[in-house]
RNA sequence: GGUCCAGUAGCUCAGUUGGAUAGAGCAACAGCCUUCUAAGCUGUCGGUCGCAGGUUCGAAUCCUGCCUGGAUCACCA
């Protein structure tokens, strides 16, 4: 990189100018603003102290230096104490030239060979999938394609929470009031139907609550009293003891939410390469308590139940197992990492869980290192944010939850609208049109929620439904198509774009866009390390926003001077490479008209 | 109460390891289609970066205190 190199010879500047030893990834250089001519500027306020001299003095030197013993250095102004460098023309055309026509540019080779173990979505099975989950999976979903570009091997798992008392309740329910129903006599989807039952179950609950609390009981002896929650329990133990009859409905009523999830997981565009059930693995972290206990790293109480002490580092004691030896959540989680790490020897173990669960990961990974597993500290929560309305966090049970079908359906038929009033659906098959539609309105709700920082909360306000316009992706999108239209053009003119060198005068813009592209490959690399889609998207927005600048104030075909449109068609070739690429990470696809 | 996270334009969000005059979009207003796609472009309007101190050549960014909102501290998952 550029950048690399002018830190290098800074340090020498520094070094033969004034007897400095600055150690080369200390110098820091920067993107000059837009406002000051140049393309990188290095400040040298913090080494006045050696240099003695005026701010001015010293920056004039340091670009002297450079002018002289950096070719791609092209010039130089100074600022007060800011050295702005100017990078020659023949530098960014020679990037442009070497990559218009490399495939997959960007592409990288990293990590050790071992793979990354991505965990993401993990639904219940007792209700549909809600505008939460969406964020979930499209954050791990393109997460997951970020470190694959990035070079790494990826395996991403689902742990479907598939049983306990949330679905003995969708069961119960179904028994006592939909009995007989199914998905197809009702003609709903199948996680539809379940979380119906469910809450159904809650609604019936709550009047069983109400009438004991009239009856003069307090509410919390109401909710433990109520009969159907009795049932729900009893029908959980005879669920865990095998009840044929029970397996068999839980089996047909999970069958169902799983015909349920995969279209809606299809119409996203999301799938795994394994999927984990916790009606398999619930069981799994029992041993290796049994393990901590016997080497005494876990103590048991009088009432034989089982804990850790995490006093050392200033968190509580945490239960383990119960007295009656059953396990709890996080035994659970202690097995399931256990398998994952036996299953895949990862060279990291990432957690796409909502951050009301950073507690509960700091624990699972404190203990997992108590009982010597060396391989706890690879383990890391991907924490995002939750999806908030304007009245504040969704709740299921208050119904109100954006439902991520209704949601994607509903974009589907606004983007529909929109584009046949714009009149972009002429000469298009009814199939090429709904492709189209689905396209853009998937790209629209997947760069709404992924172009905001995972790790915050976000707002979603139902009313006001989400734009096509703007700060959007189908703004990138219909970026892409442009340059498409426009390459096709220039194809029919038997113009071409080309690898050969520009020797001409460029544009400000362009130069700007060349600097943008350049840049990918950074942008990604960041992104996986910081495992932030909304790097990669407020990236792509901002060159897709550059370039669309460009083509607005220059005609590229018109250009008298034939070597100059060859460079800027390659220009926006190249743009288009970019821009798909980037939009792939993010799980949008682009379409070569709109 | 303890711990963690957040607070930037009317609204939704960006803001690189501390750097120059804090940026986009939406909304509002005014322009631009006989020219490669107007889901676009140009301009106007809009800021006490929650508040108060501190650190320094320099703070939205780092430190301390406070205010506000959220999460969590379950023998729920």
């Amino acid at each position: 990189m550029i950048q690399d190199k002018l830190q290098k010879h800074i340090a020498e500047a520094l070094l033969a100018l004034y007897s400095t030893n600055v150690k080369q990834e200390n110098i820091i250089i920067q993107q000059t603003r837009k406002d000051f001519e140049g393309d990188y500027t290095f400040n040298v306020f913090p080494y006045l102290k050696f240099a003695g001299e005026k701010p001015e003095a010293c920056a004039e030197k340091i670009g002297g230096y450079l002018l002289k013993n950096v070719d791609s250095v092209a010039s130089f102004n100074v600022i007060k104490g800011f050295l702005n460098i100017v990078i020659a023309d023949h530098f960014w055309a020679g990037f442009l030239a070497d990559h218009v026509n490399s495939k997959n540019f960007g592409n990288q080779v990293a990590g050790d060979g071992k793979p990354v173990v991505i965990e993401f979505s993990s639904p219940n099975t007792n209700k549909p999938l809600h505008l939460g989950h969406v964020r979930n999976n499209l954050l791990g979903w393109s997460v997951a394609e970020i470190l694959k570009f990035a070079g790494h091997k990826v395996v991403k798992v689902n742990l479907v929470n598939d049983r306990g008392i949330h679905i003995c309740k969708s069961m119960l329910a179904w028994k006592k009031w939909f009995e007989g129903k199914s998905p197809e006599s009702e003609n709903i989807k199948g996680d539809k139907l379940v979380g119906d039952c469910y809450v159904r179950f809650d609604r019936e609950m709550k009047k069983e609550v109400e009438s004991l609390v009239a009856a003069g009981k307090s509410k919390e002896e109401a909710e433990k009293q109520s009969p159907l929650i009795s049932e729900a329990r009893q029908m959980l133990k005879d669920w865990e003891n095998g009840d044929a009859e029970v397996l068999r409905l839980w089996t047909e009523m999970n069958g169902w939410v799983y015909n349920g999830f995969d279209k809606t997981y299809e119409r996203m565009g999301i799938d795994f390469d394994k999927i984990y059930y916790e009606s398999d693995t619930f069981l799994l972290g029992k041993a290796i308590v049994e393990d901590g206990l016997r080497q005494g790293i876990l103590f048991k109480k009088d009432d034989g139940s089982v804990w850790a002490d995490l006093s050392d580092e200033g968190l509580d004691e945490k239960l383990l197992l119960r007295a009656d030896g059953t396990s709890v959540y996080i035994t659970q989680d202690l097995g399931t990492a256990q398998l994952r790490h036996d299953d895949f020897d990862p060279s990291k173990l990432l957690y796409v869980v909502g951050n009301e669960q950073n507690y509960h990961f700091d624990v699972l990974r404190i203990i997992l290192q108590k009982l010597g597993r060396k391989w706890a500290r690879d383990i890391f929560h991907i924490s995002y944010g939750m999806v908030e309305l304007p009245e504040g966090k969704m709740k299921s049970r208050e119904g109100t939850v954006v439902d991520a079908d209704d949601l994607m359906e509903q974009m589907h038929q606004t983007a529909e609208a929109m584009a046949r009033e714009l009149g972009k659906v002429e000469g298009l098959t009814d199939a090429e049109a709904y492709d189209l539609f689905e396209m853009i309105s998937q790209g629209a709700l997947k760069f709404f929620i992924l172009r905001v920082d995972p790790k915050k909360n976000m707002l979603f306000n139902p009313e006001e439904s989400i734009d096509f316009n703007g700060h959007t992706g189908p703004f990138i999108q219909y970026t892409h198509a442009r340059i498409q239209s426009l390459l096709k053009k220039a194809a029919e003119k038997n113009i071409e774009h080309t690898e050969q060198l520009y020797k001409g005068e460029m544009h400000l813009k362009e130069r700007e866009i060349i600097k943008l592209l350049y840049v990918y490959q950074g942008v990604v690399a960041d992104a996986a390390e910081s495992y932030s889609p909304a790097l990669i998207a407020n990236y792509v927005y901002e060159l897709a926003k550059e370039y669309n600048q460009f083509y607005q104030e220059v005609n590229i075909l018109k250009e008298q001077n034939i070597e100059k449109v060859r460079f800027r068609l390659s220009l926006s070739r190249l743009t288009a490479n970019v821009i798909r690429s980037a939009m792939h990470l993010l799980g949008i696809s682009v379409p070569d008209k709109m």
